[in-house]
RNA sequence: GGAGAGAUGUCCGAGUGGUUGAAGGAGGCGGUCUUGAAAACCGUUGUGGGGCAACUCACCGGGGGUUCGAAUCCCUCUCUCUCCGCCA
């Protein structure tokens, strides 16, 4: 891990507490099983107690070799001088040895500890993919067209709004330029949002879209090994990232901040770059899953108490959004295996694609997550409550990831005539309630 | 990209290799004084690990080295600032 300033440097170390997991082994074993993460509790426990004995060892050698250099202040006769620096460099040797080890093991369990997941909140539904998830809500009235009805494909090709062919050759598979009104619409989306949860009190941000490794890390997005879906920058230690809830958060990294002031909430505006290894057919096709996107996120830091009215507040503030839009959806909670790491629970919004599968699916729109103080922890991010220091517990969700929302405006909104009509509430920050052929 | 300067606690700012976890300010908190406030004075005020606790260890940007002993000496990396160049 690339570590170099104190204010970037963020100590990885175990996602939960390691006391907590010592005191509460079996629980953590249980939660782990149950989300389908393949960790050996056990073992954490075991190194966790064998490097605390090293610490116990070490730090007794230091206090004699720090006894030690404080009797060499007087003036000593040579003959004990030379007994005690003989003392000091036999301790040095030991020391040296023993930190070697201490080292070692503490690499050991950091290793396996950074498996555990985060704890599961009581009413996730249990499962191991995304077919045990709970469906707990439907809005809206799924279009029924009586004519030959188009995908975003076709729509975006036959109103020139989208060009895959020309951004396959400047930039590869899975880009896309947007033109003419997609552009205007990009723009109109995001400020729609904005202008939604600014007056909750978000504080609107535009974030880097680039990011130091070990801050992306700290929000449990891994930019190393083969599943990573981050695209790493040559030879810089940093990476593009895959949402601004990793500059949002890395914001906060290392501080210790006022309680008084929590919750503390962003709007966070960034491209997202993912690598998406792997991801192809049916369900992939298109603006669905692609490199590059545009995203408007929500983040949310608060005490550990705050933290579970203020996701269903965000999970209302993305129903208020897509409402707004008048974009047929379903709510999902999602289940303990699809979870993810860092997730304590997780809410996804799926909307209605009218051009998905054989009839119209509902595809994922937006995703909002308590993460509790998983993150907070890995990053240092602290409050001080009743005059200790606590993690704070950091929560994100999507308001308008563009790319998705896209899909949905033009595919649910479509006319007989090929044309698509724009969501009333969207006019004022198109300028045009209609996209038709130029 | 070139040249130089720097990085110390909440902030400013000292620091000769050996009671420096760190002087001195400022700020915060508690108190004395005051009808109240200000001023003045006294006290207190970092983070993390281990331990029930007493206590102990680590941390002066990161990493490494020299030494019996490093904030202090050496190497290296990163970052910041100033000037020049380039530039939206």
């Amino acid at each position: 891990m690339a570590c170099h300033t104190i204010s970037a440097c963020v100590i990885i170390r175990g996602m939960l507490d390691f006391k907590f997991i010592k005191d509460n082994a079996d629980q953590v074993k249980d939660n782990s099983k149950r989300r389908n993460v393949k960790v050996d509790v056990d073992l954490v426990v075991e190194l966790y107690g064998k490097r605390n004995a090293l610490q116990q060892r070490i730090d007794n050698l230091r206090q004699s070799r720090n006894e030690n250099a404080q009797k060499m202040k007087g003036k000593l006769d040579q003959k004990q001088k030379a007994e005690f620096i003989q003392e000091g460099k036999e301790l040095k040797e030991t020391i040296a040895q023993a930190e070697v080890e201490y080292r070692n093991m503490q690499n050991r369990l950091f290793e396996e500890a950074a498996k555990v997941p985060n704890m599961t909140h009581p009413e996730v539904p249990l499962g191991n993919d995304e077919s045990a998830n709970r469906e707990i809500k439907r809005w809206g009235t799924v279009p029924k067209f009586d004519f030959k009805y188009k995908d975003h494909l076709e729509l975006g090709k036959d109103l020139d709004l989208i060009d895959f062919e020309s951004a396959q050759d400047v930039a590869g598979q899975k880009f896309y330029y947007l033109k003419n009104q997609a552009v205007i619409l990009e723009l109109a989306l995001v400020r729609y949002a904005l202008d939604i949860l600014q007056k909750q009190g978000f504080v609107p941000f535009i974030t880097p879209d680039i990011a130091r490794e070990d801050i992306a890390a700290g929000l449990g997005f891994n930019p190393r090994g083969e599943e990573s879906n981050i695209y790493t920058l040559e030879d810089t230690g940093m990476c593009l990232i895959g949402t601004a809830e990793i500059t949002l958060g890395g914001y906060y990294a290392k501080r210790i901040m006022d309680a008084v002031k929590l919750p503390v909430k962003l709007a966070g505006f960034s491209h997202c770059f993912r690598r998406e290894a792997g991801a192809a057919g049916q369900y992939s096709k298109g603006l669905y899953r692609v490199h590059q996107f545009s995203k408007l996120e929500m983040f949310i830091i608060c005490l550990p108490e705050q933290s579970e009215v203020l996701h269903n507040h965000m999970l209302e503030l993305e129903e208020m959004i897509y409402q707004g839009l008048g974009i047929p959806y379903r709510v999902v909670d999602v289940c303990t295996g699809d979870l993810g790491n860092q997730a304590f629970r997780k809410f996804d919004i799926e909307a209605w694609m009218p051009g998905r599968g054989e009839n119209g699916e509902w595809g994922e729109i937006t995703s909002t997550s308590n993460c509790t103080d998983f993150q907070a922890r890995r990053l240092q991010i602290r409050t001080k409550q009743g005059g200790e220091n606590i993690f704070v517990h950091m929560l994100n969700g999507t308001a308008i990831a563009v790319s998705r929302t896209l899909i949905a405006l033009l595919e649910n909104f479509q006319t007989k005539e090929g044309e698509i009509t724009i969501p009333q509430n969207l006019i004022t920050y198109t300028g045009f309630s209609k996209i038709t052929k130029s």
